[in-house]
DNA sequence: GATACCTGTATACAAAAGGATACTTAAAAT
DNA sequence: ATTTTAAGTATCCTTTTGTATACAGGTATC
C-alpha cells in the first residue's frame, strides 16, 4: 500500500501535468489574453502577439476551443467572418495567469541581478 | 507610439513566456515538488516521478540549477554522492504551482462532466 | 478582368522535447 | 572475482512544436 501523502503527491503531479497540457507551451496563455483583451478576429489576434505565425495560431485556437476556453462563432458566411471569444469558464485561467505573470517579472529581476 | 495599455499587454505576454520557459513543460514542476518533498538523490527523484527517464531528469535538473531553483552538492567524492535541494528562491514557485494544481483538478471535473 | 481582403489550410522543413536503452566509473557488498 | 549501487552520459529514435511559404474560396474593389 502506498502511504497517504505519497498518494497525494502523485495526484498533485498529475493535476499540474493536466494544467500544463491545456495551457502550457509558449503561446496558449498569450492567445487567451489577446482574445480576452478584445481581439476577436483571426488577423487581429495574429497581429497582437509578436512572432506568432498563422499556422500556430490556428492550431492553438483549435486546442483552446476543444478545452472549452475559447469559442468560435461564424458571424457571417459571405464573406466568411469568424469571431473568437473567451468562454465564461476561461475566466478561471486568470487564477493561474496572474501568478505566472508576477513570477516572470520577479524572475527577470532576479536573473539580471546575479549575472 | 504604442498606447499605454498595449505596451502593458506586451509586457504581460513576455512575463508569462519567461515563466513558461523556466518552469514550463511536462516535468519541471514535478521535479521541484519531488525535491521539495525530500527526495535528494538522483535515483530517488527518478523513482518518485512516474514515467520520467534518467536522461530527461538529468536535463531538467540542470535547467533548474541554471535558473537558481535547485542546488546540486557533491556530498562525497568516493563514492560519488550528490544531493539536490531546493533553494530558498524556489519556494516562490509555490505561488504558481498551487494555482496550477487547483486549476488542473477543477478542469478534470469540468471535462469529465461534459463528455 | 486583375487584384486585394479575410480566414484559414497544405506542404515542407527545422528545432526542441521527450523516450529507450546501453554504457561508464569507482566503490561497496557478496 | 563478480555483482550491485549511484549518478549520470552517449547514442539513436520518435513526437511535438515552431517556421516559411504558398495556396484556397468567396467577396469587394479598382
Amino acid at each position: 500500500m502506498m502511504p497517504q501523502d505519497e498518494k497525494r503527491f502523485q495526484e498533485k503531479i498529475r493535476a499540474i501535468q493536466d494544467t500544463m497540457f491545456v495551457i502550457g507551451g509558449k503561446w496558449k496563455i498569450p492567445v487567451i489574453l489577446s482574445v480576452y483583451r478584445g481581439n476577436r478576429r483571426f488577423n487581429d489576434i495574429l497581429a497582437s502577439i509578436p512572432k506568432i505565425t498563422n499556422r500556430v495560431l490556428s492550431k492553438e485556437l483549435k486546442h483552446l476551443e476543444e478545452n472549452l476556453l475559447i469559442s468560435r462563432t461564424i458571424v457571417s458566411k459571405y464573406p466568411v467572418r469568424i469571431e473568437y471569444t473567451v468562454t465564461d469558464y476561461c475566466l478561471s485561467i486568470d487564477k493561474v495567469a496572474k501568478p505566472m505573470e508576477e513570477w516572470g517579472k520577479g524572475h527577470k529581476k532576479k536573473i539580471s541581478k546575479q549575472s
